[in-house]
DNA sequence: TGTACATCAGTGAACGCGCGTTCACTGATGTAC
DNA sequence: TGTACATCAGTGAACGCGCGTTCACTGATGTAC
């Protein structure tokens, strides 16, 4: 690649970057302007069609290129083990799937911000990315002992309802994480302790769900109507 | 209540409307301006400053007086019945409260939407309304018999999850319900039958989730580390 | 290797437009006597 | 009941500002000979 290719794939990663610091200080990324994310980049206002046609572009580029990746960790995460008890590797499975969301804030956030958010080119990119994990990782699930006996649509099913409550916890604990890193006056060992907290509650509701997979049957008719 | 008063309040209730028609079109609420909701509304833009400080307030005032009556339906929605059969009462719960989001789609739009969303106020104002009604909601879940073994603190882990849940479907089943109000050439068997199977798959999801909770015990301790 | 030309990421001035907010106003409704 | 005044929801002109987009440009990098 020439340095000049180089050069100009590093001000599009700029680009990223910017978006998703933009979108940390509390807006949403349809209400981002493009002169906002130019000066954030560095770069005058016009650079910006060197790169995009427009916004809707250049968020679908990042959900396509960035936010992909990130979405892997959720296969880890959510790989409910093979060698701990049950109850124990939902724990841990969480717990590291918590720790990956603080170590990437700013993916995360712009994940479940704009998942339902105003974009419509955003909302289809993220919708079809957590619809191919949510495949992958129903096919994961084959893997654990405890659900070989859910047949291959309720895994997806399964994988499916979990990746949304997974989802559901995100703001709540990025705001924990935040409140720790910046309320200097606040006690840390307070946040700790609500962190634990936090983590105890997940626990219990992804072993609700898990549970209920475990006593499932795929078997059994869903009756919709009397 | 004076006539001058009524009217004051028609146009209150008249902003409201109009965020949440613009909120329709696709747009996210941080990104309507003040501008745009006047005229929606009909009147001159510097109205807007009779009703509300800035359009902050509208959203946050709009959540607290239109939409805390939309969750009540939540209520009826998630009272795993007490007369018939667990299963059938679970797809019943399901087939009502979807109904209920169809009827008023404007309201769980802007819900969903906005409650991970660009307004700080906004985001706000939505999650204290969910945390209130999910603790309602562990309260009516002592009623069913098959959750009396349940402690209080669980059953409202329980109806979090579960409002999560139900929240996750919201999106994608109004995207069928608009399909099936536009789009005239689409084959309206059709989308009755991705309806229908949205319905099997979002009570098949509620089962998991609820059948855990049937077999779950709160006196287990919840092990968090190794 | 050296030269002459092509490419193209980023520049900077300019445009028309919708924005939020100010201000003094109007005229219908409400109130006091 | 009739009159004189107060209230206040909505008006309309005006403002300065940031916006997206256009255009002709510059100068460093890449390519052909």
């Amino acid at each position: 690649m020439s340095s000049r290719e180089q050069k100009k794939l590093q001000t599009r990663r700029a680009f990223f970057n910017a978006v998703l610091d933009l979108c940390m200080t509390g807006q949403s990324f349809s209400s981002i302007s493009l002169r906002q994310v130019t000066r954030e980049v560095g770069v005058v206002p016009t650079a910006f069609y060197r790169h995009f046609d427009d916004m809707e572009a250049l968020g679908k580029a990042l959900v396509l290129e960035e936010l992909g990746s990130t979405l892997v960790i959720l296969q880890d995460s959510l790989q409910i083990g093979r060698k701990r008890s049950f109850d124990r590797q939902i724990a841990k499975s969480i717990q590291l799937f918590l720790q990956t969301v603080s170590d990437k804030p700013r993916y995360w956030q712009f994940l479940v911000s704009e998942r339902f958010g105003g974009s419509e080119a955003v909302r289809k990119a993220i919708s079809d990315l957590l619809k191919m994990h949510s495949e992958i990782l129903g096919e994961d699930l084959a893997l654990q002992p405890a659900f070989v006996h859910i047949n291959a649509y309720d895994r997806r099913l399964l994988s499916e309802a979990g990746i949304n409550m997974f989802f559901s916890w995100i703001i709540d604990w990025l705001e924990l994480t935040y409140s720790e890193a910046h309320d200097d006056e606040v006690d840390l060992t307070e946040i700790e302790n609500k962190k634990q907290l936090m983590l105890h509650n997940c626990t219990r509701q992804a072993q609700m769900l898990f549970y209920g997979a475990y006593n499932w049957k795929s078997s059994e008719e869903t009756r919709l109507t009397d």
